[in-house]
DNA sequence: TTGATATTCAATCATATGATTGATTAATGG
DNA sequence: CCATTAATCAATCATATGATTGAATATCAA
């Protein structure tokens, strides 16, 4: 059985995971469309609303989040809407965190955020 | 006063920081390179060792890393020393645990790398 | 059916990236 | 002084990236 998670860059190895999504994440837009998904779903129209560039742009940096794993897509008819897939920033997020000893003097934001997630856990 | 930390990319802004932190980590030449220089500093010609890749090339890579801020080189002779500046991963790993929520099954990993900040911190 | 809408495809372009090889600079050590 | 060593510079190359415009596809609505 195949992940449905991961479906879409389905043999891809941790470390060209990691490189996807490194890269994925080196754009401001691409940033901002996987910001703006983090709660709702939306269309491609309307993911490119904001941006100065032109539909096509935007929907060529949708393709990179998709084929990163960050992004799915569900169309319907002629609406393509786009889900956010946060999994593969995990690998991300495990990979910088291995430096958080040096973020010493930041570290209460990063116990607040512990904190946080420790009551979502307790409820 | 200036952020001395970040100092090596004096007035970059916080967009165009993250960009290059996150390009400089879609690399696995570069990750592996700083994943050696985590608590001890090494010459170019140290860390060129384990690749296939010519020194040329790693210097390239170095300077990509030095570009971003992730790593400060100190050049003393014909040698030159290079020390990991963990300090822009930081903004890396604040973008990423944004979406932290969403990794709910994985919680107890992250749970036990902040306990065992927290455990640092006490002390 | 006709026309508008949503999205993608395709071709093109300028620039960036990652690698190579060869030359250069600069500091050592005998 | 001379040869070696450490590292960077420079030119080149193939490929990737991010953008554009124009065309195509497909759906919906009047």
């Amino acid at each position: 059985m195949i992940d449905e998670q991961a479906a879409t860059v389905p043999d891809m190895q941790q470390a060209d995971r990691l490189n996807a999504v490194f890269a994925a994440l080196s754009d401001p837009v691409r940033r901002a469309i996987l910001e703006r998904l983090d709660g709702e779903e939306l269309l491609v129209s309307e993911l490119a609303e904001p941006f100065d560039i032109s539909l096509q742009a935007v929907s060529k940096h949708i393709q990179v989040l998709v084929r990163a794993g960050l992004i799915s897509q569900e169309r319907t008819g002629r609406i393509s809407r786009c889900r956010l897939d946060a999994g593969p920033i995990y690998d991300a997020a495990v990979w910088v965190n291995r430096y958080s000893k040096y973020w010493q003097a930041q570290f209460e934001t990063l116990a607040a955020w512990l904190e946080d997630l420790d009551e979502t856990k307790k409820r």
